[in-house]
Formats: C-alpha cells, sequence, structure tokens
DNA sequence: CACCAGGAATGTA
DNA sequence: TACATTCATGGT
C-alpha cells in the first residue's frame, strides 16, 4: 500500500507539477478560504475573498469586529452567506481569543485540532486544511474527491472520513510538503479529469 | 432544465 | 452509528 499511494503521488506530481497550495497570501486569507469554500467552486470563494480584500476584511482581526450583516453581503458569490459569515464570526473570534497563530502554534497538533473542531461551522475537513496549509502541521486532508479516489482505485473498503485519513497517515512519511501537495493534486486531478467517470482520456493515473 | 462545487450542522431512526 | 435534509450562488 506504501508504494502504491506513493505511485500515485509520483504519477500526479510528474503530471501536473506542485501546486504550491494554498492559493493565498497570508494565514488569514487561509482561514478565511477554508470556510468560504465549503462545498463551494473556489471561482465564487475568489468573488468572495476580493469583496472582503476591497472593504479590508480579509483579516480575522477585522472581521472579528464587523458586524454580520456587512459580511453577509460580501461573501454572497460563495453562497451558503447566512451561515457563513456566521461561522467567519466564529473563527475569528476563536483565533482573536486565543492569541492567534504564534499561541495556538505552540499546542501539539491533536490539541489544536480538537480545539478547531469545537468551533461551529470547523467541521474535519476545514479543521485539517488548517492546520495542513495555516500552521503547515503534517496532515492528511480528506476530501470529496479523495474519497472518490480511494473508492475507485479499491485503495480500501472504508468511506468514512479518519479511515480515509489513517490510511494515507499510516502508509506515507509524515511531511508537510508531502501533504501539502498530494491533496492539491487530487484537486487538481479532480478538475481536469475524471469528473464523472472513472477512466478519462488521458488520465495520469490509468492502470493504477 | 438539472446538476455540481476544495462541507457542516441538525434531525431522525 | 448511519443516513437524510438544509443551506445558496454561479458555472456547465
Amino acid at each position: 500500500m506504501k508504494e502504491k499511494l506513493l505511485e500515485i503521488f509520483n504519477r500526479l506530481y510528474e503530471r501536473f507539477g506542485p501546486q504550491h497550495w494554498w492559493p493565498a497570501k497570508t494565514r488569514d486569507e487561509v482561514v478565511i478560504g477554508a470556510i468560504l469554500t465549503q462545498n463551494t467552486a473556489w471561482k465564487n470563494v475568489e468573488n468572495a475573498l476580493d469583496n472582503l480584500k476591497d472593504n479590508g476584511l480579509l483579516e480575522l482581526k477585522k472581521l472579528y469586529k464587523m458586524d454580520t450583516e456587512t459580511i453577509k453581503e460580501l461573501i454572497k458569490p460563495a453562497g451558503f452567506f447566512n451561515q457563513k459569515a456566521e461561522y467567519l464570526k466564529n473563527i475569528s473570534k476563536f483565533f482573536v481569543e486565543n492569541r492567534g497563530f504564534e499561541e495556538l502554534s505552540k499546542l501539539d497538533t491533536k490539541a489544536l485540532r480538537q480545539k478547531l473542531l469545537n468551533v461551529k461551522g470547523v467541521g474535519k475537513e476545514t479543521a485539517d486544511s488548517i492546520l495542513l496549509y495555516a500552521f503547515e502541521k503534517p496532515i492528511s486532508v480528506v476530501d470529496a474527491y479523495t474519497k472518490r479516489l480511494v473508492k475507485r482505485h479499491k485503495l480500501c473498503e472504508c468511506s468514512n472520513y479518519d479511515e480515509i485519513q489513517n490510511l494515507f497517515m499510516e502508509n506515507l512519511p509524515l511531511d508537510e510538503e508531502l501533504f501539502n501537495e498530494y491533496h492539491a493534486l487530487i484537486v487538481k486531478l479532480a478538475k481536469e479529469f475524471c469528473r464523472k467517470k472513472p477512466i478519462c482520456n488521458g488520465c495520469p493515473l490509468e492502470g493504477i
């Protein structure tokens, strides 16, 4: 299995090259984007992020102080704006009350993950995305594409989040850069190929 | 027109 | 524990 997961990674990396995720300048932007992209096309998230940036709100501290109604209007392009505005308030409050990234980085990954999960609006995938791309912790992010990949290539019988995450983390070196690229490459693969059919013309994973 | 996109919370059995 | 429903905009 170790060889299999590495072969998949190598093929994706050879085809697409490094993805340099997360597509954001600041860690605040990673966190905000992680909330906004929940079940939403990234293009729509970009529009919402631009709106926030134009109003100087692409910072957790600023969002913490801004009224929810204003946030709703600005993030509308990302959909689910009623709940996402509330979630952004929750996560920004969390970072302000915990003195930001520096202090939170002192916690071990497991404890930090649990604290993130306690924030209403942060589920497992969002928490792990923040841990990997904002805190640079070596952790596997499992999204719908990852589940589909595992199922199609029969990497294991499982379908729930924890089992698939363990599959990757127990069979790969715990390297932050590896998990960073692996998740980004799976998303890249999904966008380029295999959205509807298991086998697509030119798919880099043919034969695996 | 239907369907989906870098999910999570809530309710039901 | 395992599903079903709800949330909402914008592209295909």
